[in-house]
DNA sequence: CTGATTGACGTTTTT
DNA sequence: CGTCAATCAG
């Protein structure tokens, strides 16, 4: 019997036993991932068999993390593993059996946002519409958002209303059929074509609901419409669906998310049972108070309120003359904490709105020595060494790839430029060919030197070289990756193109990083593949890609939006101003479209309710932007909470490194009266 | 083909 | 104030 401390009896058994359509509708810190985990290993213990059973998570972290506290729960006796994994790992793994019925290649790459993009401007390029008010990023978001409707490029061309929408319709055509052909799909394409494939192909789809007795999902808030349809087809046969979420917490609207498939849970499965758990075992209740009062500014919402378990202190409340004097003042506190109070680092959080926020955190970090890992910012991926040499293997498992061919066929430089792969490349797209196929006749045709000629045989003898190498599964995937860097002579590059020694140092340890990457892969895998790990990659995430130390001794900065579904003892919540929290960007649309503030709350809320013990709010009066100093104007957010601030207030005083701030008071401490909108 | 210089420009979040 | 792309001189 296992037990959930945070479940009335009658909540318990409904979650343990029911079978069909089950909602848990569940606020912050109230043990939503729990729920589910606790069900599957009652499912499995009570002789539901593991593999029949499907746990989407949200991120790869959260599957992996779940499947070890199942396993723990079931005294790690489990021979056969339930699926868990998120929605996009989970159609990789269909399309990797079945996506040749969709007339692609077995052997397909995932497409990061960089290759996104270059695939984007091509596409644009080639219609010649560079010169259009549509630009690549535009035309991304309008794919994505289509994609995410299930509509393929001659029906989004049909619905396309505007005159931007019919050029981005001619676009899509054009970059999905460049995508194709290049054995390429995009992010949004593993749910989209996953989707087609259901439509498409009954019999993969039946596969498919052969597969799973009970399926789960966590974070159901976050459900988009291509997800949402997804899984009413794999649960159609016995609707053994349970889902999990707090519509209070959906602040992925952007991407496509819609709480309506959380709030109208009960329309589409009409025998839906509902568990509402309120009790809130993570925050203080001066935490819970500020929370709830915030987020009863909402409309729209399932009603509830939080209740609180636990006693203690609250939310404080800071305000600083400008950001550099908040990155400063939060740091000293945190240093006091650190070493005066010998509180764990890992156990403090700094919690942002935008990327651009940590900088002058980390700069101040670092002066101070206190150890503090990044969470998010693709710093690691962004390198370019590493985006060279995933473009290399990327071209081994792929020989269609010719985007990133392009990106690495002078890299490191070998005799063939611009010049040469230009023609090259006009001609495989006027004779929609291959850029490799396309060699021959130009050569005849003398739009090639023989001198490049050789080079580009030369390279297409070398990768062929080690592609051959890499298939061979006697030898090590990181092997063969030395062996690669080797063969194409990087490190000489690298020594080549950095004159200054700790530069090149510092190159060269990113890629024994890399290599060390391909190396902890290979540990874990089930059955290592080089396909599996670009996947891996891809799909952002998972520790194989960055080998991400776990350090006690670092504090964690992130962005609210990674930070949900983790809990802290001591947050800071930074930078709590007009502009930034709510952005500037649901500011303006405020008008036409005020769920958009809505999901700024939600944000606000989520970062509230991640600390356990200790809230900081802080906010800089002031702000340099574009070289000059502008004055801030407070967060809406705190005025909403003002009341529940000034009650609780609590300046943690008396340690002679503190600069704290009196309180604030209606109106707050600048010269910006109320009235403002 | 590299490395330095200039100019434009910037408005969010990420599986 | 930074970044990044385009541009140019060597």
């Amino acid at each position: 019997m296992l037990e959930i401390s945070s479940l009335n009896p009658s909540q318990r058994q409904a979650v343990r036993t029911h079978q069909g359509p089950l909602l848990v509708l569940a606020g912050a810190g109230t043990g939503k991932t729990r729920v589910i985990t606790y069900r599957m290993a009652d499912l499995i213990s009570t002789g539901v068999e593991a593999t029949r059973i499907l746990s989407v998570t949200f991120t790869n972290k959260a599957a992996r993390e779940m499947l070890e506290r199942t396993t723990h729960l079931l005294g790690r006796s489990l021979k056969k593993r339930p699926v868990i994994s998120t929605f996009h790992s989970w159609c990789v793994g269909i399309l990797r059996q079945e996506i040749e019925a969709l007339g692609y290649p077995k052997q397909f790459v995932i497409y990061d946002r960089g290759d996104q993009e270059s695939a984007a401007r091509k596409a644009l390029q080639v219609l010649k519409m560079t010169d259009t008010a549509l630009k690549p990023g535009d035309l991304l978001a309008q794919i994505s958002r289509w994609k995410m409707q299930g509509l393929p490029p001659d029906v989004a061309q049909e619905v396309a209303d505007s005159d931007q929408e019919q050029l981005a319709g001619m676009a899509y055509r054009r970059y999905q059929l460049s995508l194709k052909a290049s054995g390429a799909v995009d992010f949004d394409d593993l749910l989209f074509l996953t989707w087609q494939l259901f439509k498409n192909h009954p019999e993969a789809l039946a596969r498919q609901q052969e597969r799973f007795d009970f399926v789960q999902i966590d974070e159901y808030q976050d459900t988009n419409e291509l997800q949402f349809r997804l899984v009413e087809s794999i649960v159609r046969r016995h609707h053994n669906l349970c889902v999990v979420g707090d519509d209070d917490q959906s602040i992925y609207g952007w991407r496509g998310a819609e709480v309506k498939h959380i709030l109208g849970f009960q329309q589409s499965y009409p025998a839906a049972k509902i568990v509402r758990l309120e009790d809130n075992y993570r925050c203080t209740a001066p935490i819970i108070q500020l929370a709830n009062q915030l987020v009863s500014h909402n409309r729209g919402r399932h009603e509830k309120t939080l209740i609180a378990h636990k006693e203690g202190p609250g939310a404080t409340f800071r305000e600083y003359p400008d950001e550099q004097a908040e990155a400063e003042g939060v740091v000293r506190d945190i240093s006091y904490l650190i070493h005066q109070l010998n509180v764990k680092p890992c156990d403090i959080a700094i919690l942002f709105r935008t990327n651009e926020q940590p900088r002058i955190f980390e700069h101040e970090l670092r002066r101070k020595q206190i150890h503090y890992r990044l969470v998010g910012g693709q710093s690691f991926f962004d390198r370019k060494e590493i985006k060279d040499l995933q473009a290399y293997l990327k071209v081994l498992v792929n020989p269609k790839d010719d985007l990133s061919l392009l990106r690495i066929i002078n890299v490191p430089p070998r005799g063939i430029g611009d010049a040469t792969c230009e023609r090259l490349l006009a001609r495989a797209v006027k004779e929609k060919r291959r850029f490799w196929d396309v060699i021959p006749d130009a050569a005849q045709a003398g739009e090639i030197t023989t001198k490049a000629l050789n080079n580009l045989r030369q390279f297409e003898q070398q990768l062929a070289g080690v592609r051959e190498k890499f298939k061979n599964p006697s030898v090590k995937l990181s092997e063969n990756f030395t062996h690669l860097v080797e063969a194409i002579g990087y490190s000489r590059e690298i020594e080549r193109t950095y004159k200054n020694t700790e530069q090149q140092e510092m190159r060269n340890l990113i890629l024994g990083e890399f290599t060390n990457a391909i190396a902890q892969y290979e540990n874990q895998a089930k059955s290592p593949s080089l396909t599996e790990y670009l996947d891996e990659i891809s799909l952002g995430g998972s520790d194989f890609a960055a080998p991400e130390r776990p350090d006690e001794n670092a504090i964690t900065l992130m962005t609210l939006h990674s930070a949900k579904g983790l809990e802290f003892s001591r947050v800071y919540l930074v930078g709590l101003e007009e502009g930034i929290l709510p952005h500037k960007r649901s500011v303006d649309e405020e008008f036409e479209k005020p769920s958009s503030i809505e999901e700024e709350r939600r944000l606000c809320y989520v970062g509230i309710t991640r600390a356990k013990d200790h809230l900081t709010i802080t906010r800089p009066q002031s702000r340099i932007k574009w070289g000059k100093k502008r004055e801030t104007k407070p967060s809406r957010f705190l005025k909403e909470m003002i009341t529940a601030i000034e009650s609780r207030m609590v300046v943690e005083g008396g340690h002679p490194t503190s600069a704290a701030r009196p309180p604030l008071r209606s109106g707050g401490t600048t010269s910006q009266p109320g009235g403002n909108r």
